[in-house]
DNA sequence: ACCTGAACACCGTTCAAGT
DNA sequence: ACCTGAACACCGTTCAAGT
C-alpha cells in the first residue's frame, strides 16, 4: 500500500469508509481509528471534518437516511403507506446499523424530515385529520423500527453457530409445565421470526385497522 | 469508604450495581470497571461471577424481565393483551436500558421466554391457531419495543437541552415548500410524541384488527 | 473458590506542532 | 486549511500469582 497522505481526504470518503466498516464489522466494532487507519491517515486527520465520533455517526445516518425511494404515486393510499413502510423495513435490513444509528443519536438533517415529509403527505392526502395523521405516523414508523430491529438481532443469532445452539438448548429445556404455550408453539415461532411475510401482517393489521377507523 | 474485599461479593450484587450504573448514566457509558470500582474491588473480581462482559449484560436483562408483573385472569382477551404490553412498554420506559440489551445481545435465559409465554397463552385461549398466534405475538412484541425505543430516544433529547435546540432548529429552517406536510404538522407531531395516548393508539389499530379477523 | 496486580491491545480526544 | 505525533484517561481481557 502506497501512502495516500494527499489531498484524497473528504467528508464524504469519510463516511463511505466508515459505512463500509459497519457494515463488515458491525456497528459495536466500529471505530474511528479504524477508519483513519483504513484510509491511511493519523486518527486525527478525521477531526479536520468531524466534531467528533457522534458527529460522524450523524452523517452516516444521514446518508443512509437519503437512500430511501420516493413515495409512488397514482396508486391508493393504503399501497403508498405499504410502499414506503417496506421500503423503509428494506432499507433497514440492508443497513443493520442503520437501527442503532436512528435509536440511539438525536434527530437532525433533512434526511430524516424528508423520510417523515412522504408518508404524512400521503396521510394528509388521504383525509387523515393533522393528529391522527402524526399519532398514525408514529405507529408506523416504530412498528417498522421494531420489527426490522427484531429480525436484525434474531438473524444474527442464526448466523452465530454458538448463540443459535444456546437458543436452541435453552428453548428445548423448558418445562411444558411451565411453559406451555411457548414449547407447544416453539416451531411455529422459529418458522414465523422475520420475513417478509411476517412484516406484511403485522402491517396488514395497522392497514385494516385504519381502514375500519376512516370507513 | 471502608474496605469491603470480604465475601460480600455475589452475582446478585454485581447484578443490581450494574443496573444502578445503567440507570444513572446509561447503557453506554457503563462499564466493567466501573461496576467494580462502585463495589471497591479489582476489575477482575467480577470474572469470577462473569464470563465476560456480555454475560453481565444477560444477567440483567435477565434479572429486569423477571420484573414484569404476571397477566390478569378473569378479563376479556383484548384487554389481557393490552395489560401486557403495557407493562412491558411500562418496564423498558422506566428501565431505559433494557431496550438497548433487548436489541444487541442473543436471547437466552427462562425470564425471556415467562413474557412470551403469557402472551402466547392468552392467544391461544382465545381461540388463535398456532400460526397466528404467534405471528401476532411477534407483532405486538415488536411494536412495544419500537414504539418505547423510539419514546425514549425523544425523551433523552428533550432532556438534552443543546440536543433539543439543535432538533427545533432544524425543524424551523425547513422550507414548506419542500416539505409541507412536515413544517404544517409540527406542532402535532411534537404534541403527539410519546406518551400513554400516542402508545395506545398503535394498540388499538393492532387489536382493532385482530378483532376484524377474529370475528 | 475467590480476589489481586501487572500487562496487553485497544479506545476517543486534547494539545502542540508542522505544512 | 489540513494533517501529524505524542500523550492522557479510559476500555475489556489475559496471565500469573496470591489466599
Amino acid at each position: 500500500m502506497a501512502r495516500t497522505p494527499r489531498n484524497t481526504l473528504s467528508a464524504d470518503l469519510i463516511v463511505r469508509t466508515a459505512l463500509e466498516l459497519m457494515e463488515a464489522k458491525g456497528a459495536g466494532a466500529f471505530s474511528l481509528r479504524g477508519v483513519a487507519a483504513e484510509l491511511e491517515v493519523g486518527p486525527m486527520a478525521l477531526y479536520t471534518y468531524f466534531r467528533n465520533k457522534d458527529d460522524l455517526y450523524d452523517a452516516v445516518r444521514n446518508h443512509l437516511m437519503s437512500l430511501l425511494p420516493p413515495v409512488p404515486p397514482e396508486v391508493p393510499w393504503p399501497d403508498q403507506v405499504r410502499a414506503v413502510c417496506r421500503s423503509l423495513r428494506l432499507l433497514m435490513l440492508q443497513h443493520p446499523c442503520l437501527v442503532q444509528l436512528l435509536g440511539g443519536r438525536p434527530l437532525s438533517g433533512h434526511e430524516t424530515a424528508r423520510v417523515a415529509e412522504g408518508l404524512l403527505g400521503v396521510l394528509r392526502a388521504a383525509g387523515f385529520a393533522p393528529e391522527a395523521a402524526a399519532r398514525t405516523h408514529t405507529t408506523l414508523f416504530t412498528y417498522v423500527l421494531g420489527s426490522a430491529s427484531w429480525e436484525i438481532q434474531m438473524a444474527a443469532e442464526r448466523r452465530d453457530p454458538e448463540a443459535w445452539r444456546r437458543l436452541r438448548v435453552s428453548i428445548e429445556s423448558l418445562s411444558a409445565r411451565e411453559f406451555p404455550a411457548v414449547v407447544e408453539l416453539a416451531p411455529e415461532l422459529a418458522r414465523t421470526t422475520g420475513g417478509d411475510e411476517q412484516f406484511d401482517y403485522g402491517l396488514d393489521l395497522l392497514l385494516s385497522g385504519l381502514q375500519a377507523r376512516t370507513a
